[in-house]
DNA sequence: CAAGTAATTATGCAATTGTATAATTAAGTG
DNA sequence: CACTTAATTATACAATTGCATAATTACTTG
């Protein structure tokens, strides 16, 4: 559909954003072809053009390139941690059912993708190298272990079982260590798997570590 | 020491060596670098250089620097599974003990390693991409797991425990991601878990997951 | 020991990369 | 409406990359 603007008022040739979208879509941009041809894929040109708009811009918002990378990896890895934490229960729901959504949402879509799991194996190789991307990872793994620890504590609470913080902390490693695998897993090799398949293994596997019986009917009571 | 080579008789400027020595040199430069500084790092130039060879040998030996990093990623991750399943027991050993023996080879050094997880993350950006790099992929995760299937099928018939064969292989999945899962953790965070913790709980829930008491002391039974 | 051959080196090249800097221009302000 | 400012584009550049090709040279074979 043609622009409503008189002929003789040229089209102006961009429009300015603030700064807020535009970071967002540089860094989306960057997600994006990170997930699809890995970081080597995720060059200046590349974003900016997924972005729409020239490759200067890019230092205007972001001191380096480098820093629109941690920008998009800090990005990437609190939002996974959100939405599997993002529990669409009840208020007053019990706390194991928080516990099993929280197993089911880190085992499925969007957070258990081929895309994603690329995503972040294409950062980790930075983890090691980079002081800044390092802080970064150890900030998003403990925001995700502690939450996932702290369900695991109301759930005992709730059942009225006593267990030492120590022990709290071997679960929480353990129960974490099942759902980073299976996600892995399912990112690394998605057609090995059934629909619903990783969901309910993980549910069987964290619920024998912690001695629980979850299910995932759980959730629509 | 001085080479016992008369003045007349100048150095040789190199030296042949028989095909399968190179390819491993190359193979095994390619790897350290990866796990050193990724993939972007294991430029040909790096790689030739500290497989002590110019650069051109590379194309040799490999049709494309493509060819080496498939040979090199099979290399790593076929050696990976067998110093896991290198169990160092003595002959007729209960089976339990070799799923002992599987379970700490694969969470402690040269397996669970920074740079060993380094090396596997740099690859599996491929793995999406190209077709061959997928292929060993699943190959080597399959080889990985089949083995721990079969020790977990020994184990519980040694045990006189039955199980179902779909059951035994939703058993082998979340067992693999425990270990996978762990094996990340420490390879990516290794300062966040001290010595010997991540075996201690690693066998703690594959034992929880299979309903077995698992220890570290049968191996020195 | 002569000659061929394959292993290895040496050199060059076109493409791509991140970044720096200069040139535009959209939009706010009085 | 002028004028300023910062957002955005445009252009250029040095460095690095993988690969191709030609030039050497160590070793084998008769």
């Amino acid at each position: 559909m043609p622009a409503v603007t008189p002929l003789d008022a040229p089209q102006p040739k961009f429009k300015r954003e603030p700064a807020e979208i535009r970071k967002e879509a540089l860094i989306s941009a960057t997600l994006a072809l990170v997930g699809e041809r890995g970081v080597r894929g995720a060059t200046v040109r590349a974003i900016s053009e997924r972005a729409d708009v020239t490759q200067g811009l890019i230092r205007h918002y972001f001191r380096s390139k480098e820093d629109l990378i941690l920008a998009a990896y800090d990005h990437h890895m609190t939002q996974m941690t959100e939405i599997t934490a993002q529990a669409d229960l009840p208020a007053k729901s019990p706390a194991q059912a928080r516990l099993v959504a929280f197993v089911i949402n880190g085992l499925k879509p969007p957070v258990a993708t081929s895309t994603s799991v690329s995503i972040w194996a294409s950062f980790l190789n930075k983890v090691r190298e980079d002081t800044r991307m390092r802080e970064i990872h150890q900030k998003t793994y403990f925001e995700f272990r502690d939450r996932f620890e702290g369900l695991i504590k109301d759930t005992y609470e709730e059942a009225g079982r006593v267990v030492s913080a120590a022990q709290l902390r071997r679960y929480a490693i353990a129960c974490n260590a099942v759902l980073d695998g299976l996600w892995m897993e399912e990112g690394a090799l998605p057609e090995a798997f059934s629909e619903g398949e990783l969901p309910s293994i993980g549910l069987e596997a964290v619920g024998a570590i912690l001695g629980l019986r979850l299910d995932k009917e759980e959730l629509s009571q």
